[in-house]
DNA sequence: GAATCGCCCCAAAGCGCTTTGAGGTGACGG
DNA sequence: CCGTCACCTCAAAGCGCTTTGGGGCGATTC
């Protein structure tokens, strides 16, 4: 069913049709909904391809998901896109995704600006000096960032969360229990976020006149089995830190491991307070929950993200958005023996 | 640059770049390599929206990704997706994604069909009495299947690893190693999957003698938090199990947590296997690893499915595919003592 | 040297929609 | 009763590509 045959179903043009369809003022009220009740009737849906080539927009935004260097995806993109092709969807929208090698992010975007294939894009987790920025603005492609520049970018349009405050502030929490040998097993420091969180943890100890252990902020993928691993290193000195923040829920998992592997338990011999990106199926479960951790939702970050790029497609103004994370109080903590 | 500019400066006809571009045998050699030459230089690529209104095809596969009743998003839908969308890119389609609520799917499948915004479709998780399958079947679109379907179907392509042996065999590694009290936590038995490894579990008991405690196995969604607590129920009990199956790393993950909570120690008073979907962020690592498990890797499941998928599209004949995962010695397992 | 045949290449007609610019109709004022 | 003005509606021209149906031209055959 084209729109014509739909004109010709209902005796009219084409034109009257479309405008009908669209919302365009120029078409009568009788007249439109004669038009969407004919439409509804025989099931008629605009064919995609064509409208996208008549308005030249793509009705698409495209996420470029790189691999990490170990081909590892990144289950926090993973959820994030999901959440945020949801609003995507309702506004017609198609969410197209592409995975690239570590390489091969600036080609991916090339090739989606000069095929026109998408109308915008979502950049994931800026990294130091990204090139993304200027090749986006280069290819005049609307684009939100999660996560924020790590150098000052006038004009750019992000979505963060306040990891420095955040993780400085789950540091004074430890300092406030007593604790004071202090470990932070961080992200890639290539990340803005990493880089936020861990001068947040050293804003927070410098204020209490704690020594920084350089040797105590390690910064890595963040997977289980790393976490597993740096814990391990850290617990096996002799002179052990009694307190670990994990940059992320796996993370945390390994730590929690590795911990109980060395005899230690959560909350008593020692401290763990996580960064918990609340993914769905990976949740920081209980009452109280089993880590303490500052959470903050990666699908409703999608979401917003989302609405933030439409926006910007639309033509509207946007700002950079800042969020809290939350502290949730769960069974990781516990004031120093 | 569009295709008839690019065509002016070489001083052919439209007609002719575009087959040059295609690999049309009416153009020669000559004239080929010199069109090509000047689309690289120009940098002209085709706008992907005209090409798919004149062909008729999206040059585009959807993947319909439904929410849990839990809002959850599965880790394994992600990983295979990002997986097959290699594959897709390689072949210059994209890839589609819609999240639907669990009710939405076949308003969903509709629609994709009727705005002919997508070439095929994989289906994820074939359950009991699978809507999807019929549906699809009377939108005439193309699909391939991840899971086999529970009932026998004529014609429909899928790739399935042999839940069915995988389990038994599993099952059968336990008693071999004096165990007779074998649980299995397994995923939600609607899915074709866990009624598979449920069967070959029973089997294997069947064989051995061993009586199918009902108690001791458990259908629930496939997360760290429910293996936890089934795991929990399991061994709290005076009469435990000596061995769990669990049907993925998570579940694993959680009941290993559950066991040393229990003071159990993997491998010596509790053995455990299981299935590993070789998530890459969520490896089952070490060496040897720290389960035993039967292995399959999602992504690669991605990318043949994809590749079957393009395949049928291409009107070839496709036949569905079993692979069977590889059994890896880890460190849970041991003989009973 | 004319007829035939292949090889290359081209003009033009879509694909299904949006959108510009113009026309047709009835209501209204003079 | 005619001219004017809204208000609706329409015809037609694209959007950038593919593809059908020829046609030109040099080489081959008799």
């Amino acid at each position: 069913m084209t729109l014509k045959e739909l004109a010709q179903k209902i005796g009219l043009s084409p034109t009257t049709v479309s405008r009908a369809l669209n919302g365009y003022p120029e078409v009568n009220a009788e007249t439109r909904a004669r038009v969407e009740e004919a439409a509804a009737k025989y099931g008629y849906q605009p064919n995609n391809m064509a409208r996208r080539l008549a308005t030249g927009r793509a009705m698409a935004i495209g996420h470029v998901i790189p691999l990490t260097e170990h081909q590892m995806i990144n289950p926090v993109f993973a959820e994030f896109m999901l959440g945020a092709s949801e609003i995507y969807s309702e506004q017609g929208y198609d969410t197209i995704l592409r995975t690239v090698d570590v390489n091969g992010e600036e080609d991916a975007y090339r090739e989606l600006a000069r095929r026109r294939a998408v109308d915008g894009v979502i950049v994931h987790a800026p990294r130091r000096d990204d090139p993304r920025i200027a090749l986006l603005r280069e290819l005049n492609m609307p684009f939100v960032m999660h996560g924020r520049p790590v150098e000052a970018d006038e004009g750019s349009v992000w979505l963060d969360i306040n990891n420095h405050r955040s993780f400085a502030e789950a540091t004074r929490h430890l300092i406030g229990l007593g604790h004071s040998k202090i470990a932070l097993i961080n992200g890639l420091e290539r990340i803005s976020f990493a880089v936020r969180r861990r001068a947040g943890v050293e804003e927070a100890l410098g204020e209490a006149g704690i020594d920084i252990r350089p040797d105590w902020i390690i910064s890595q993928e963040m997977t289980e089995t790393n976490g597993y691993a740096a814990a391990e290193r850290l617990l096996s000195s002799g002179d052990r830190p009694t307190a670990i923040l994990t940059s992320n829920i796996m993370t945390a998992i390994g730590a929690g491991r590795a911990a109980r592997d060395a005899g230690l338990t959560l909350g008593q011999d020692l401290s763990l307070i996580t960064h918990d990106d609340d993914l769905s199926f990976l949740s920081n479960a209980g009452d109280p929950p089993r880590f303490t951790a500052m959470r903050s939702s990666i699908s409703e970050a999608g979401h917003k993200c989302a609405e933030m790029l439409l926006n910007l497609i639309a033509g509207e103004s946007v700002s950079p958005v800042v969020w809290n994370s939350v502290f949730v109080q769960g069974r990781s903590t516990g004031p120093l023996e």
